[in-house]
DNA sequence: GCGGGAAACCTACGGTGTAGGTCATTCGTG
DNA sequence: CACGAATGACCTACACCGTAGGTTTCCCGC
C-alpha cells in the first residue's frame, strides 16, 4: 500500500471534499479543523484540495452550504381540500432547521457566522411567505416574520449548540432568590418541548401583529 | 527609545491587556487577531502576555467579558409612585444590548459563540425577571421570557453584525415574485426602527402567553 | 505517437500558539 | 544595609498552519 504516484487520480471533487469536511468538523470541532487534517482524512496531499476549492474560507463555505442543504421541510400538501396553516408551515420549518442544527452541533456556529446565499434557504423562506399571504396576513407582518423567526431560531439554537453552554450563567442562589426559584423551569434546556413552547410565544406575537381577522391569527 | 531591559515592568495587567485586545479586534477583526499582534500593539514580547492570561482562549474570554461588561441598562426608578412596566424593562435591556453590539460589531460573534458566565448578564436577567413578577406574570412565562428575548436578540444582532451579511440571500426576482414584492420592506435592515418593530412582535407574544389579567399583557 | 491539459504531489515561506528557560529588578526579611 | 526569593519581563525553539509556486505524471483527442 504505497503512496499514490504523481499523476493518478485520487477521485477528488468538490462534493467528496465537502462531505469529508463536514464529517471532520462533526468529529473534531471547528477549532481543530484545517486543510492539512482534511487532506490526511482524504489520504491526499494538502495542496490537492486547492485544485477544487479556492482556500480554507471557501472550504468552510462548502461545509456551511452542504449542511444547510440537508434542511428538508416536509411541505407536502395534506390534501386538495385544505392547505397548511402558516403557523403549521412555520413550525415544520423550525423543526427541520433544528434537526439539522442538532445533527451538526459543531457546524452550526459556522452557519450563523457567515453570510448565507443558499437557494435552499430561499425556498424555505418562499414557502413560509406564501403560506402567510394565503392566510391573508398583511405584508407588514409577512415581511417581519422571517426576521423574527430565524432571528430567534439562530440565537436559540446557537446557545444550545455551543459547547459547554448552560441555560443561565452560574449565579449565587442566595443573592438572587428570584432567579433560583425559576431554575427548575429551565431544566428542559435543549429539549424539543422547550423549543416548541418558546416557538409558541414567538408565533403568537406575529399572529397578534396580524390582527384578529387573518386566518390562524389567534 | 530602545527596547525595555529585561527586568523592568511594562505595566501590564489583565485589564490593560483586555482593553487593548478589544481595540485590536474592533480595528482588525477576529480573523486577524492573535497573541503576537496584540503584543506588538502593547509594545511587549508575546510571552509577557502569558503571565497575566493563560492563553489565547482565555484572552478571547477576557475580550468577551469586557465588552459584555459595557452593557449598562438604564434601570433607574422613574419615581416612587410608578415602577417600570416589564415591557419597558425588556425594551431598555434590548436597547442597551444592541448598542453594545453595534459598538463592537466584530466582537459580537465571539460573544454569542462562547459560554457566558458574566455577573453583568445575571443582573440584567434579574431585573427583567423581577419586573415581570412585579407585574403579576405567571412563572411559566417569566422563565421563558429571557430565553425568547435573548434567543431573538442574539440571532438578530448576529445577522446584522456578521460582515457582508444581507437581509435575505440573493434570489431570482423573476422566479420568486412573492418575495420580490416584499423586498422594499426589508430596506430598513439594521436600523433602530427595525429592531423596535420586531421586538414589539416578540414582546406581544410573551404578553399573549401571560393571558389578559397581567399588567402590560396586551 | 504525440502534444497539451488536468490532477496530483513537493518544496518552501511566513505566520501562529505556546512550552521551557533565562535574566534583571523589586520586595520582604533579618 | 545585605541578601534570597519572587516577580515579570524577555528569548529561543518547536510543531503546526495556510498557501504560492513549481514539478511530475497520467489521460485523452488528434
Amino acid at each position: 500500500m504505497t503512496a499514490r504516484s504523481r499523476g493518478t487520480s485520487a477521485g477528488l471533487d468538490r462534493g467528496r471534499i465537502a462531505a469529508a469536511a463536514v464529517a471532520l468538523v462533526d468529529r473534531d470541532g471547528l477549532e481543530r479543523f484545517g486543510v492539512r487534517r482534511l487532506a490526511d482524512e482524504l489520504g491526499v496531499d494538502p495542496m490537492s484540495i486547492y485544485h477544487h476549492v479556492k482556500g480554507k474560507a471557501a472550504l468552510l463555505d462548502a461545509v456551511s452550504e452542504t449542511v444547510l442543504g440537508e434542511v428538508a421541510v416536509d411541505d407536502a400538501d395534506p390534501g386538495t381540500d385544505s392547505r397548511r396553516d402558516w403557523q403549521d408551515v412555520a413550525r415544520r420549518t423550525a423543526h427541520a432547521y433544528r434537526d439539522m442544527a442538532y445533527r451538526h452541533p459543531r457546524v452550526f456556529p459556522l452557519l450563523v457566522t457567515r453570510a448565507q446565499t443558499s437557494p435552499v434557504a430561499v425556498s424555505a423562506l418562499e414557502a413560509l411567505v406564501a403560506a402567510m399571504r394565503r392566510d391573508g396576513l398583511p405584508d407588514r407582518v409577512v415581511a417581519d416574520a422571517p426576521m423574527v423567526l430565524f432571528g430567534f431560531l439562530n440565537g436559540h439554537l446557537l446557545a444550545r449548540t455551543v459547547e459547554g453552554q448552560v441555560p443561565v450563567p452560574a449565579f449565587d442562589a442566595d443573592a438572587h432568590p428570584t432567579m433560583a426559584a425559576l431554575a427548575p423551569r429551565w431544566e428542559d434546556f435543549g429539549t424539543a418541548a422547550e423549543l416548541d413552547r418558546l416557538l409558541d410565544a414567538v408565533l403568537a406575537g406575529l399572529a397578534h401583529q396580524a390582527g384578529p381577522t387573518a386566518r390562524g391569527a389567534a
